[in-house]
DNA sequence: CCAACCTTCACGAACGATCGTTAAGTTAGA
DNA sequence: TCTAACTTAACGATCGTTCGTGAAGGTTGG
């Protein structure tokens, strides 16, 4: 459990990020945000940066967690490939609909980290690719995914799903469920998904 | 044909928002990259905001000018839609490798412009999304394009072209000429294009 | 032809504002 | 009494912008 105050500050430096960008925010802002002064802003994160860092790493935090939470629900290791995929695609759409500010961040601040935070940071979003590299390799070898190019359709589907985060409107047309599922199936017709027939997975 | 003190200042500008984002860059190291003192880019640019729009305003220019070139080549509004998809994914793809900072410029910091420059920019963003819905579109209803969401496939087309701005690196091991294919076939294979047969096609 | 004038392009200096950061001191609870 | 939480005040640096100046070059009027 957090404090409060660092919460707070959380929350604070993420609307002010999101809306000004990292260079153009003011850590002023973001204390007279959280409700306190400047100054005890800095009892909690040394500075700017680290105050960014914290803020990459509280999202990567709740995005491994909500896809894996969406994993397990679907059986884990156990379950196809294709479930997988779907999985991953369906909690990553979510998250970036439902999470979008904090998505922008993740995606569009990773630059202005400092090269020593950047190398952490990197680990982890090699880790994020992973999530998506695990099932369609797997799909590719057992014969359900039938795509030539299987990185390009990989790079595809993620940059569908995290272009979620800068597009969808809670409030339009489109509800998140529906396009959850329809991302599900185009992320399925993209790496050429078609079911094994039983005869062919027997023959031989 | 542009000054050469203004071509100066606007690739020093590109550099500068490229590595630092529009918040963090300085207007005096831009002046400095250029060769000029800090009032001598006034001359040109009436200020930060305006440096930031001419560069968007440019780089749409070449975009367009891009794609309507790879379009014309394959036949223009006579071509097929599957073809005019093609050359606009592939010259997207393209613009996306070769200029690569350009593209980082346009597609991140449309964020920090203010917001009646930012009207005139989300005109035009509206225009390139409309390469992408116009033969899709006319692909649905000839009957050659069978994805049931149009809307989001093309969404994740465009977001995977753009995303090579990001992650593209011409000294890796992947040619450029065979990722424009690839990423034509995937466009292909997302909104499901299936030729139609001759004897299907003079049915009825 | 020449002098007066204007525009273009460039310079250094300075403006006020805001930036991130730090120092020193105060309060409140365990 | 110790420590975590928080304050006000100030630091030097840098920011975007403005001002006044002037050299260079072409144009105009006499």
């Amino acid at each position: 459990m957090r404090p409060a105050g660092q919460n707070a500050l959380l929350e604070a430096a993420r609307q002010e990020f999101a809306e000004r960008g990292f260079g153009s925010a003011s850590i002023r802002n973001i204390a007279a945000r959280a409700g306190m002064s400047l100054s005890a802003m800095y009892h909690y994160y040394s500075g700017k940066q680290e105050l960014l860092h914290a803020l990459l790493d509280e999202g990567m935090d709740r995005y491994f967690g909500s896809v894996t939470a969406e994993l397990t629900a679907v059986g884990g290791d156990d379950a196809a490939p294709a479930d997988r995929l779907g999985a991953v695609v369906a909690a990553t759409t979510r998250f970036r609909a439902e999470h979008a500010t904090r998505s922008n961040i993740l995606l569009l601040e990773e630059r202005s980290l400092e090269p020593e935070r950047l190398e952490h940071y990197s680990r982890r979003q090699a880790d994020a690719t992973n999530l998506f590299r695990e099932p369609i390799d797997a799909g590719i070898a057992s014969g359900e995914f039938h795509t030539p190019y299987p990185d390009e359709a990989r790079r595809g589907v993620i940059a569908m799903c995290n272009a979620v985060a800068q597009w969808y409107r809670p409030d339009g047309a489109l509800t998140l469920d529906v396009l959850v599922d329809r991302h599900v199936e185009l992320a399925l017709t993209l790496v050429e998904y078609r079911p094994q027939r039983s005869f062919a997975a027997r023959g031989r």
